[in-house]
DNA sequence: CTAACTGTATTAATACATATAATACACTTA
DNA sequence: TAAGTGTATTATATGTATTAATACAGTTAG
């Protein structure tokens, strides 16, 4: 289901948050489907329930799953899933690399062909 | 020429980093203008001067500005501040920050006139 | 040449972030 | 009740960020 990369520098809660909200964005993981408890994703990738717990909190945090005690975690419907802060958030980070491009003399054009086959594909091309 | 958000909970490098970064790509820096030294913006922003090196380490790094010994930091003028490396790993922020907005419903159409905003004013609205 | 400025590098000390480990407690379900 | 769930806490180890104090090398103005 996710496979951790330790050559990547960034910290494990990072990578098992951006893996999982992949499958969620491409439904790979459909609404109140449970995902793996935290205990038993640890075991599986072999680091501690600790590191997990941590990667869910911020993911019920942006608003993609939700925990139920004694039960588990689920992803959240898209419904809910829509969070006015969080997209805010991404997009003032959007903001900020565009403009960066633009510096660098990408045009508009490339930039909107680039984002047309995002909404095509909607973001399977992720390595 | 720089302020600080101590409320900001990254690194100051990082917040150093963007501020420059905006300077540069709003034009208010230009092409092959010094930028001030490691131990003059320590001492205006009252901070260690490793930490700025690092900022500028990184910079240097990205291909925004470049360092002369003995004289300075300077403004990459744009024919070299072009990084195909660096474009490329803004194109995949790009895409996961777009497919997550996708997910959470924002339009095509909507996404295009913030699109058409920041290239119009080329990034001067970033708080 | 010298003094005062530049960038660069190193080492040390401290604080915070990340990750592991071991527990404990509360809730749910078979 | 037993075994699974989430959640919380404390302790420990390691990595990252930041400050601090120096040192060295190149540039420039006097």
């Amino acid at each position: 289901m996710i496979q951790l990369d330790l050559k990547d520098r960034r910290p494990l809660y990072e990578q098992i948050k951006e893996k999982l909200k992949l499958l969620i964005i491409k439904g790979v993981l459909k609404a109140d489907e449970k995902i793996p408890s935290v205990r038993e994703l640890a075991q599986y990738l072999t680091i501690n329930p600790n590191t997990i717990q941590k990667a869910y909190k911020d993911l019920e945090a942006e608003g993609l799953i939700y925990s139920v005690r004694g039960k588990g975690n689920f992803v959240m419907p898209l419904e809910h899933a829509i969070n006015p802060a969080r997209e805010e958030e991404l997009m003032k980070e959007l903001q900020k690399i565009i403009a960066e491009l633009i510096y660098m003399r990408v045009s508009r054009k490339k930039l909107s062909a680039f984002i047309d086959d995002i909404y095509e594909n909607k973001g399977d091309e992720v390595r």
